[in-house]
DNA sequence: ATTTAGAGACCGACTGGTTGGTCTGTATTG
DNA sequence: CAATACAGACCAACCAGTCGGTCTCTAAAT
């Protein structure tokens, strides 16, 4: 018999991602969950404590994820590579928890909103990180400001929330794929721009998953 | 004597914007016009339509913006410079208006979600025809799937709201120019890539704005 | 010039319905 | 027989929207 603890946040889960927090109530969670008020604020200590636990649980994988991916190859365009493929993945795996997060984020209470945003920061921090080190190696173009290149990587591999559909067109390996390639092009000089680093990429298979 | 309306408008915006629409409530609105609650519905029908009104003014600007910039030119390359520049310079303008938009759109009543959600389309659809004729003229790379490449980009600059402040580091202008230099780094044909096409965008001043 | 009539702008107490959360009670488990 | 897990009636707070009424300004009537 599954937790009731996890089949509330399953369930409530797929009710934000359509309607939002706010547009979903505790009534109507439970209703769903087959539980009842008792069950609910017997697991949770209130309907916050749910917003928080969807953001933390995700913000934590990404961040292990790109951790490690740091941690095991040295050079910069290995290392960007294996956070955003790593990155775009998590699109997959967690796209409810990423459309509630971004969609409310900004209704979090204080305390939980700091625990949130810490990892957000480190996250964001290693992305900056290895830019730098990519333009210190002469890998990648220097006359590219680090924070905007930084957010527009951000960026577009965030946005993919908003559009990407399991049972779209293209998997998210395919993505992941061309994300790598575009930013790739984008950030190399003309000097590292040699096909072990770009087209190879298109064709072989992921070389840096968390599957086994 | 400023209209009513418009304090309401612009006074709201400033709430929504750090709160978010479901966090300020029309006494609010009311009290920071320095108006009643008969004063407001007045002006406006409900509470949504408030939400509206700040949706479609920016939504209808952003696709003016992107049909001029189309029409002024012929070449892919030149028409995706000016698309990018002009969607990019919106966040200088509208960037309330956005934030509001993109953190509370999936609230919006159907009847003005769908007026909504067709000029959005019609915008989406511009920049994917965009790289579709790059690609047949040969400018743009045709590896590069067309979808994916239109949502990196969309992504990449729509996420500008959640960063960018007017007292940055970098000035929209700047942010920009190195946005236009990256997409084009990423999506030209090595053929295409020539001075005249990247470099000289960083330092030339803006080739195409609204300003007179 | 003065009065009158009416329309639009605005006020604010009030309401009906909703919502997050509580509390007492019951079943189930070890 | 505890202790934990859950049920569901209940409550206080809140909030969008309403409605009767006031104030002001214009324009026609006298």
């Amino acid at each position: 018999m599954a937790e009731l603890r996890e089949t509330i946040l399953r369930t409530s889960l797929e009710l934000f991602e359509q309607k939002g927090f706010h547009g979903v109530t505790v009534n109507q969670i439970v209703a769903a969950s087959n539980t009842s008020k008792g069950g609910f604020y017997h697991h949770f200590q209130s309907k916050d404590e749910l917003l928080f636990v969807i953001h933390d649980t995700f913000i934590t994988y990404v961040l292990k994820e790109a951790k490690a991916a740091n941690e095991i190859h040295r050079s910069p365009i290995k290392k960007i590579q294996s956070i955003i493929k790593a990155f775009v993945k998590v699109f997959d795996l967690y796209k409810p928890h990423i459309s509630v997060f971004y969609q409310e984020s900004n209704y979090l209470k204080p305390e939980y909103e700091e625990q949130i945003k810490r990892k957000r920061d480190a996250f964001k921090q290693m992305v900056f990180q290895v830019i730098e080190e990519g333009q210190e190696t002469g890998d990648f173009r220097k006359e590219l400001p680090m924070e905007i290149t930084g957010m527009a990587i951000l960026g577009m591999v965030n946005w993919i929330y908003k559009w990407y559909s399991r049972d779209g067109k293209y998997t998210i390996d395919e993505i992941a794929d061309v994300y790598v390639d575009i930013i790739l092009h984008a950030v190399l000089t003309t000097n590292s721009v040699h096909e072990e680093n770009l087209q190879s990429q298109m064709l072989e298979r992921p070389f840096f998953t968390n599957e086994k």
